[in-house]
DNA sequence: CTGTTAGCGCTTTCAG
DNA sequence: CTGAAAGCGCTAACAG
C-alpha cells in the first residue's frame, strides 16, 4: 500500500514541528482547543509535505469508515449485467449524493449471502451502510441481513412489513399508468410482459391489471408473458405472445429495453408500433427518447432516487428511523403508442426533470 | 460502524475455542501451520457465530486494502457525467475484472488534484492501486501524480513517456478506418467533430487527416469542428458545420452522442442521413444500434479494455513493469453511412466480440 | 503445531 | 493550550 506521501506519519510532522502527535491530530481535526498560530503551522507543514491522514488507522480508531457500500446484486439466472443503463444511472445519482457528504462509495456486485469469501463489507467492517439496488428474489436473505444490521437501505418494490428502509417508485401506478395510457388510445387487448417474480415487476403488473379491471377489459393468460431483463429474451417472448394472442394492440413493457425486444419482434412479423400495436416501455433510459419510434415510457427520476436513498441510509446510520420513499411515476408520451401521431420529442428531452 | 456481527473481535473467538488469538488468525487464513482438527473447528466457530475479520485493522496491519479506486474525473466545465454510457460500460467491465481477483471498488469522480478535503484514496491509504479514466485536460497534474505513485494505470490516449500504464483503443487508427470507410463509400467533403483538446480525441482527429491525405482530399478549417460531449452542443456544433461547410457529404463524430447529435440537426436543416450526408460514431455504446438510422461506428472492445487496466494495475502493484496496452479499433458497418443501404444490423449485435 | 509479544497509525481520555 | 499513554483488531516474527 501506498502510505501517506513517502511513508510520511503523523509522528513525523509531530517531529517536525516540535509538537506532540496529539496536536498534530487535533490540529488536523480543526480543534479549536489548539492555538491558532500552532494549527495554522502544522497545516502548512501537512500541505508543504503532501501529509495526508491514514484512512486504515482512523478507521480502526474512530469505528467508522466513512464509506458506504452500494450493491447491485446480480442473480446468476439473471442475465441483466451491471451495465444495464438503468441501474447505471442511478449508481451515477448515488455516487453525486455521497460524494456532497464527503463519503466514498464501494462498489459490489456480489450479494453478502452465498459463500463471500471475505463477507460483505458492512459485517467486516469496511463500510458504515449499504445501499442494495433491487430486492431480487431473495427476499428472505435480504430480511435476515436487515435483521443484523439496521444500516440497510433497498431501492425496490414498496413491500410492508421489512426491516429495511425501501425507496423507490411507485411501481403499481405506473403499472397503471402505462396501461391507461394505452386504453385511452383505444386499445383493448393489452398485453403485460416481465419477470413477475420480481417484486417491483409485480407491483407493475398489478398497476396493469388495475387499469384493465377499471376499463372491463378482461385479461387471459396469453396476455400476460414473463420475459428477462435482456433484449433477446424480450425478443422471444414477443414472438411468443404474437404467437398465443394474435390479436394483441397493446404491450405494457416492464422495461425500456424489454420495449425495444417487443417492436423489434413486431416488426419482423410484419406489426407496425404504434399503427398496429402501441407499446409503453419502463424506465426512460438514455436511448428510450432516441429509439424509433421513440418510447412512451414511465419516468423514474432517478436524481431524487439517489438523494432519498442517501438521505434515508444517513438517517439510519445516525439510530434515527427512516419512512419509506415512493417517489412518483410519471409517463413520458413520445411516438411508441400513437398519441403523437408521429411527431418526435423534442430533442434532448431525455428526462422530464433533469 | 457495524462491528463483526455482535461485536465479535478474533479474541472471542479464541476464547471460545480455546486457543490463541495467532491461531485463530492463522486457521482462518488456512495456514497449514495449523492442525487439520483444530482449523476446521475454528471455521465452524467462526462461520457459527458469524464472524468476520475486520478488515479496518487487517489493513492496517498489512499495509494493504485490497481495494483499488476507479477514478472518473469530472472537470466542471465538461457535461460529461458519470452517466455517460461508454464510461458507465468500462466501469462495469473494470468492477468484473477486479471481483474476479477479490478486490473491491472504490469509485470516485473527484480528481486528486485541486482541494480535496481527504486527499485521494491512494495517497490516504485506502486503496492500493489507481484506475483513471480519462487523461482529461490535466496532463500535468497527472504526470505528477504518477511520479509520486507507481501504482496507476490510465485509460486514455497513448502518449509517448507517461510514467503511467496507458491502456487504451487505438485512437488514430479508429479515425482513419472512420474516415476511409466514408471515403470509400465515394464521400470527399468529410467533416471531424470533437474536442481535440483531449488527447484520445486528438488521436482520431490524426487519423481523420491521415485518410483524408492519403486519398488527396483536402481539409479545410470548416470542416473540423469543436464539439463537446452531450447531444446539445454537438447539435449546436453541427449547426455551425452546415452554414460554414454547406457541401459536407461526410461525418465523422468523435462519439455516438455526438453522432446522434449531429444526426438531429442534419434533419432539422432537411439533410438526410445517410443519403446526404454519411455520419459515422464512436464507442459503439448500447444506443447505437437503436438509433435510426443505426449508427455506423468504431468499436473499442471496453471488456478486454476492463482486463487489461486491472492486468496492468497488478503488474504494477507487484512491482513489475507493465507496458502499455493498445487495443484494436474496429468498424462496426450499420446505415448510418449508406454501406447497407437501409439494411438493418442484425438485432442485438450490440457489441462485436460479446 | 501453538502461544507470547510487539506494533501498524491514529484519536482520545486524563493529566498538567 | 499541550503532552503522555492507552488501545482500536489484527498479523507476524520469534520462541517453544
Amino acid at each position: 500500500m501506498l502510505r501517506p506521501s513517502g511513508d510520511l506519519t503523523m509522528a513525523d510532522i509531530a517531529r517536525m514541528a516540535g509538537v506532540s502527535e496529539s496536536t498534530v491530530s487535533r490540529a488536523l481535526a480543526g480543534s479549536s482547543r489548539v492555538a491558532a498560530s500552532t494549527r495554522q503551522r502544522i497545516a502548512e507543514l501537512a500541505s508543504a509535505t503532501r501529509y495526508t491522514v491514514n484512512e486504515s488507522a482512523r478507521s480502526l480508531r474512530l469505528g467508522r469508515t466513512r464509506t458506504v457500500e452500494v450493491l447491485i446484486p446480480i442473480e446468476p439466472d439473471n442475465p441483466q449485467s451491471i451495465s444495464d443503463p438503468f441501474f447505471l444511472d442511478l449508481l451515477g445519482a448515488i455516487a453525486d449524493a455521497l460524494t456532497a457528504r464527503g463519503y466514498d462509495l464501494l462498489l459490489s456486485k456480489s450479494p453478502p449471502w452465498g459463500k463471500t469469501p471475505r463477507g460483505n463489507s458492512l459485517v467486516s467492517g469496511r463500510a458504515d451502510g449499504m445501499i442494495i439496488i433491487g430486492q431480487g428474489k431473495r427476499l428472505q436473505e435480504l430480511r435476515d441481513l436487515a435483521q443484523a444490521h439496521a444500516q440497510i437501505v433497498v431501492w425496490g418494490a414498496h413491500l410492508d412489513g421489512e426491516d429495511y428502509t425501501i425507496v423507490g417508485g411507485d411501481n403499481r401506478e405506473g403499472g397503471r399508468l402505462a396501461c391507461a395510457h394505452l386504453i385511452g388510445l383505444g386499445r383493448t387487448r393489452i398485453a403485460f410482459m416481465g419477470d413477475y417474480r420480481l417484486p417491483e415487476i409485480r407491483l407493475r403488473h398489478q398497476g396493469y391489471l388495475e387499469a384493465m379491471g377499471a376499463a372491463g377489459l378482461s385479461v387471459d393468460g396469453a396476455l400476460v408473458v414473463p420475459a428477462k431483463f435482456d433484449r433477446e429474451s424480450a425478443f422471444a417472448a414477443a414472438q411468443a405472445l404474437i404467437a398465443g394472442a394474435p390479436d394483441v394492440d397493446g404491450v405494457v413493457a416492464s422495461s425500456d429495453v424489454i420495449a425495444m425486444g417487443v417492436i423489434s419482434a413486431l416488426a419482423q412479423a410484419g406489426r407496425r408500433t404504434p399503427a398496429d400495436v402501441g407499446v409503453v416501455g419502463y424506465d426512460d433510459i438514455y436511448s428510450a427518447a432516441w429509439f424509433n419510434p421513440s418510447l412512451t415510457t414511465i419516468s423514474q427520476s432517478i436524481r431524487r432516487g439517489g438523494d432519498a436513498l442517501v438521505d434515508a441510509l444517513f438517517a439510519r446510520m445516525a439510530g434515527e428511523p427512516a419512512a419509506n420513499v415512493l417517489l412518483p411515476a410519471q409517463l413520458i408520451v413520445r411516438a411508441s403508442c400513437g398519441a403523437q401521431g408521429l411527431t418526435k420529442t423534442k430533442r434532448g428531452s431525455r428526462r422530464s426533470n433533469p
